[in-house]
Formats: structure tokens, sequence, C-alpha cells
DNA sequence: GGACAACTGGACCGTCGGTCAAGTACGTTC
DNA sequence: GAACGTACTTGACCGACGGTCCAGTTGTCC
């Protein structure tokens, strides 16, 4: 099989350059106050070229996303306990949801647009024509079928830990749902402006309280 | 004092044609998806009818959603318990979070289209029926206060009556941003899937789990 | 150093939310 | 029932934005 040429140079720079200055427009506004147009101009590039790299508006969000999210992948997958394997489901659960918290206080409304763009984007179909190989694995990063989506890789993964540390728990539970449900919370818009004021422990706090609450043996009564 | 005068018939004919149009609307496509051309066609009005009578995008869902929320309204204030007053706090947080369920079912999306929309909108309050005079001052761009808007009334009533309703019970618990919490979870795109799904029951029980483990008294580890 | 593909940039397109000035028709008053 | 003031209606128009296209540039391989 042929492997694939190395990224050219300057692609890769520019690339860089793009998700940078992203990164650095979304510490200051939300993701849907951001057009291409300023994220190439911050760059330094053509429109054209973040079109190319990135294939859309979403392309880009889920590119960033997905390099936010790597670290705490790798760890939830083979760091030490209690994120990684190894302590008990409800620790598990309590300090992935820290994490989770603080990604995504970083990264203001990042999901929620993820969320949101799934339907919005009215492009009826994927031209094939991208060499869409974002910082790694893309396997499935180009199945944007309209109607098979389940969200974007980060989301799946974030739901399925979430969900399965309450399944473990609480095998009686509608895991699937309840794990929506906790991980819905994040985006919307009031508990997104308490992130951005910082308050990002305070959310911890109370997504502790439902977690262990419903985690909790069935109510004796 | 001068009375308003009634609305002229022509214009609430208009105005009851455009509700009527965005509601059909709404029962087949989300509501990001749905043009203000779209729905001014269907309601058979020119679009600056639309705007003139509801002011922006963001207008028009408020007052759907204002309207159909309306007779839930009245049932928490003055209705039979366990929704209206007299029941134990957990029996009515769980009446009214079916309740809420069921109107959200009924209006895909509307409740999060309005989250967002709250961000983006530049009209500071908006009278029932209006002679809206929105020429002119173009400076209204510029009066979001990030601070001082907490979403539109009736996201506002849900909140504050569920947030009410937990504190009764565990004052411990930050019972603001818990309500935040249980309500921006019918924000999410999985969550309104399953509600396209007609699967509203499911999400009613899992939000009553969630409900209940919290108000269960405190853990006694 | 030559050839070729990958990459780049920005003019361009269609659509959308929102505006406006001119026209229309409702309700009132005599 | 005619005349009148005004609320209401309209659709062309505007600026912005996401996305496309392709001619020109540049890195890489041989």
């Amino acid at each position: 099989m042929i492997e694939e040429r190395r990224e050219r140079a300057d692609a890769a720079r520019n690339r860089r350059a793009i998700l940078r200055a992203t990164e650095e427009l979304l510490a200051r506004h939300r993701p849907e106050q951001i057009s291409m147009e300023q994220v190439a101009a911050a760059a330094g590039v053509g429109k054209g070229t973040v079109f190319h790299r990135f294939g859309s508006r979403m392309g880009l969000m889920v590119a960033l996303m997905q390099e936010r999210a790597y670290a705490l992948e790798e760890a939830v997958a083979s760091g030490p306990p209690p994120l990684g394997p190894g302590a008990p489901p409800e620790e598990r659960l309590t300090a992935f949801l820290d994490a989770i918290v603080d990604v995504v206080g970083r990264n203001k409304g990042l999901l929620a647009a993820l969320g949101h763009a799934a339907t919005a984007t009215p492009r009826p179909e994927w031209k094939e024509q991208n060499g869409h190989r974002d910082g790694g694995d893309s396997a499935d990063s180009a199945d944007h079928a309209p109607g098979s989506r389940d969200g974007h890789p980060v989301y799946r993964f974030w739901h399925g830990h979430t969900s399965t540390l309450i399944a473990a728990r609480r095998p009686d539970l509608d895991g699937e749902l309840l794990a929506h449900i906790l991980l819905g919370s994040l985006q919307s818009e009031p508990v997104l402006r308490l992130l951005e004021r910082g308050e990002a422990s305070r959310l911890a706090a109370s997504l502790r309280v439902m977690a262990a609450g419903m985690l909790a043996s069935p109510a004796p009564t």
C-alpha cells in the first residue's frame, strides 16, 4: 500500500497556525461568533487554506477538540487511578467528570458547538477531495453522514466511558441516557457562563453530587 | 392615559398565521434549519411582516415558546397538586420535570434554540404585542450585557421553580446550579434525538432518578 | 534541476438574518 | 359613507458568512 507522503513542511506550519489561532480566538469568543475568515486572518493564511485543511467549520472544531481531548483519553485508558483503570467506578466517574469540566472550561462551548453543528450542517454530502488527516488518526472523522452520526468521536468516547462507569455500579439504571444527561449539561448556556466566570470547581462539585446521588444504592423507600 | 388600541384585525390574523406556520415547520424540522423566509412563505405573508411582529428570529421562538409554556406556568402557580402547591417538594419536582419533558417533547429543540439565541440576540426586552419600532437605533447590538440576561422568561421560570424545589428539600446543595444542569440536559443533541424518537417517558424516568438521587438525604459516608 | 503534486489565496457564489421606505387597508369620526 | 390618520404590510435590498474554485506557487522526490 502507498504510504502517504509526509505532510509538507509549509502545510504543517499552516495547520498548526490555524489550530493555534482558533484556540486563541476561542479563548475570547464563543465558537458561533468566530467566522472562518477571522480564523484565516488570525492565522495569517487565506480562507481557502482553512477549508482545504479542515473541510468545514465543524471540521476545524472537531480537529481542535480531538487534540484537546487526546491527553484525557490516554489518561483514562492507561493512566494511573483514579482516572485510569483500577479504582472503583464511582471514584473513576468523579475523577472523569472533573477532568471533563476542566477540558470544557478551557474550550468554551466547543462541545456545544459540535453538538449543534451536527444538526446544523446543511451539507448534503461530503466531497471526498480533502486530504483530511488532522493530527493523526482520522479513520472516522470523515463520516459526516447526516443520518448516521451520533456525535463526533470525542463525545462518543466521553459518553461511552461515562455510561460504562454508571452501568458498572448500577446496571439497573439507564446508564446510556444518564450519561447523556450528565454530559449534556455542559452544553447549556447558563453552565457555559459559569465556566466563563471561572467557577469550574462549583460545577464540578455539583456534577459530583448528581453522580453520587445517582450511583448511591436505590432509595430504601 | 392612552390605552393601547386593540390589535388590528389583519395584524392579529397574520400573527396567528405566523405562529401556526412556525409550529408546523417546527414539527418537521429543527429550529436552526428553518429560515425566516420559509416561515413567511408558509404563513402567506411578507418577510418584513414577520420581522415587524417578532423583531428577530429569536423573538419568534420566544413568543412561540411562551405560548406553549403558559398553561404549565398556570398549573404550577395555582393548579392542583402535585404540580401545583400543596404536595411535598420531591413530588412537585418530579411532576414538574415530567411536565417539562412533555412540553419540550412537543417543541423539538425550541429550548435549545432559545438558549443559544440568548447570546446572539440584540433584543433586550419584548412586550407581548407591541407597536415595535425597530428602525433607528442601531446601537442595540452593544446592549447584551453578559451579566444581566439569564435567558428568556420561560427558562427563567422553569429554572426558578426547579431550584426553589431543590432548595426546599436540600438547602445545603447548590440548587441554582443543579437546576441548570437538570434543565440543561434538555438542550443536548442526543436527548433531543431521543425525544424525536418518542421516548419521552424514558427521559422522564431518568430525570426522576437524577432528581431523586440528588434530593435523597446526604450519603452516610 | 526538472517535474509533479500538494498547497495556497482570494475572488466569487448562494443564502440568510435583518432593514427600510413606500404603499395598503383598518378603524374612527363626523 | 367619505375622508383621514396611522398601524400594518411588503419585497427589494444590504452586509456577512460558510463554502467553492482554480490559477498560481512551492516543497519534495528522483
